[in-house]
DNA sequence: CGCATGTTTGACGATACTCAATGTGTGTGG
DNA sequence: CCACACACATTGAGTATCGTCAAACATGCG
């Protein structure tokens, strides 16, 4: 169905250090003290970098961990019954993946990096001791599957009622939005996924896509080039995009 | 909007008992001992029956419990800047609602219940001390706010990649199985949504939901009567599905 | 440098939406 | 209890948006 892929769990091959981490601001927005923290990193594996293309894990692969991303990017998706793909979601650095796997003890979707990627590796079963004993943790992941939820009830609305042009605006403009949180530019990024990628998941031919990008860019909202893009004007596309300002707004 | 509703929470009137609930093996599948079950009741509260229309918790509304479904049925859903809602579920005794309230402290989605619906009414902040000191219960908050992420993707694949035919054979199938798995008949059943709530949680115009009911009655695969339905052949209908069979099932 | 993969662009057509009219059920008040 | 009104549901006709098919073009990797 794809191209070779190294599947199974990525390799640990050092501790990492939540308490150094810059990610942790995102990862852990919670106010775990320094002894937390330290309990934390003693569970948490970081990967040895993954090349692009490669599985983090596998539909249908039994559950054990939940990743943190640190860099690079990663995608999940689901295998339909034909074995068409359709992904459910793009994660940068700062976010978690994996959750959904808790309820049935096998992920119920894969997770492939779109481009070279390291990543936390956390022990669930660790994980969970740890939230007995500390409650802020306990809630940092329940706010976590809460987010998940809500961000993917988000997309129904996007799939069920937004026309294309709409679906495309949105999805760049709340990715301009977690750039900006990570302090990068939240109008000049990097599209790391291919055309083919965002259109699965926005529930569009790979065509209309590249038609839109085209259209936008003729409107003068963006200039694209490659997988380089520069939005010339947020304002239009939020226009353009049907969605209220300021909703999952983070400052 | 819409039409007039009594807002706010459900009304608390008594005690419930989850030792003697029927439904406790579906809200709380755990291996719970007697204690830990008795100190979960003296948190949880019976609301008084909710007529038809009544808002469970509206959009935006302050986050402080989850509920439980007891009796009846009720849909949530999130209202888009232009002021149209959208359907992100249908919910079923033994099935818990607002979990997605925990991230932003507001429910990014309102409750409002199909028919008379009774809930329990569980005070999150309660349930959170208990979830650190009940590692079973802990984990059973975490098992079904994953298994809604798993569910909520299932939809994103649906509203993505299925027909018209295959979202209403879809949804049709998902129902079944859940009037099975509470003991009811999984082939004969009472729509407790009108056919637009199916449209809108299905992404399509009412007369396209209409239009499929006649065209299924027609090739026999059920047989229709206003809300009641008979599915009279339920193979036929997983083939126009496009499911895999078995994916979540229960025995 | 060449093949493979990914992207753009055009022409055409189908699925599902919109508009509109008719039919059916449900609840309310006379 | 019936009649009316209102919401809900069905059915038909026409159409638009977006998908499919096809070909040219760009990009990147070995």
């Amino acid at each position: 169905m794809d191209d070779s892929s190294n599947s199974g769990k990525a390799r640990p091959i050092q501790q990492s250090h939540c308490n150094t981490c810059s990610l942790s601001a995102l990862c852990l927005p919670v106010s775990l003290n320094l002894t937390d923290i330290d309990r934390l990193d003693t569970i948490i594996n970081k990967s040895q970098p993954l090349k692009k293309g490669e599985l983090l894990f596998d539909q249908g692969q039994s559950f054990g961990s939940i990743f943190a991303i640190r860099a690079g990017s990663v995608k999940t998706y689901t295998v339909t019954a034909e074995g068409e793909e359709q992904i459910t979601g793009f994660y940068f650095p700062g976010e978690l993946i994996g959750l959904s796997g808790i309820d049935s003890g096998q992920y119920p979707n894969a997770a492939r990096v779109l481009e070279t990627t390291t990543v936390c590796n956390i022990p669930f079963s660790r994980l969970d001791e740890l939230a007995g004993e500390m409650p802020e943790l306990r809630r940092q992941i329940m706010r976590t599957m809460s987010r998940e939820i809500s961000d993917d009830q988000q997309m129904l609305l996007l799939l069920s009622k937004k026309t294309a042009e709409q679906r495309l605006a949105t999805f760049l403009i709340r990715l301009s939005e977690r750039f900006r949180i990570r302090g990068y530019s939240k109008t000049r990024f990097r599209l790391s996924m291919s055309r083919n990628e965002i259109a699965n998941y926005l529930g569009l031919a790979i065509e209309t896509v590249s038609r839109l990008f085209t259209r936008f860019q003729k409107n003068g909202l963006i200039q694209v080039e490659g997988k380089e893009i520069d939005i010339t004007d947020l304002a239009q596309l939020y226009l353009h995009s049907g969605e209220c300002p300021n909703l999952h707004q983070t400052p």
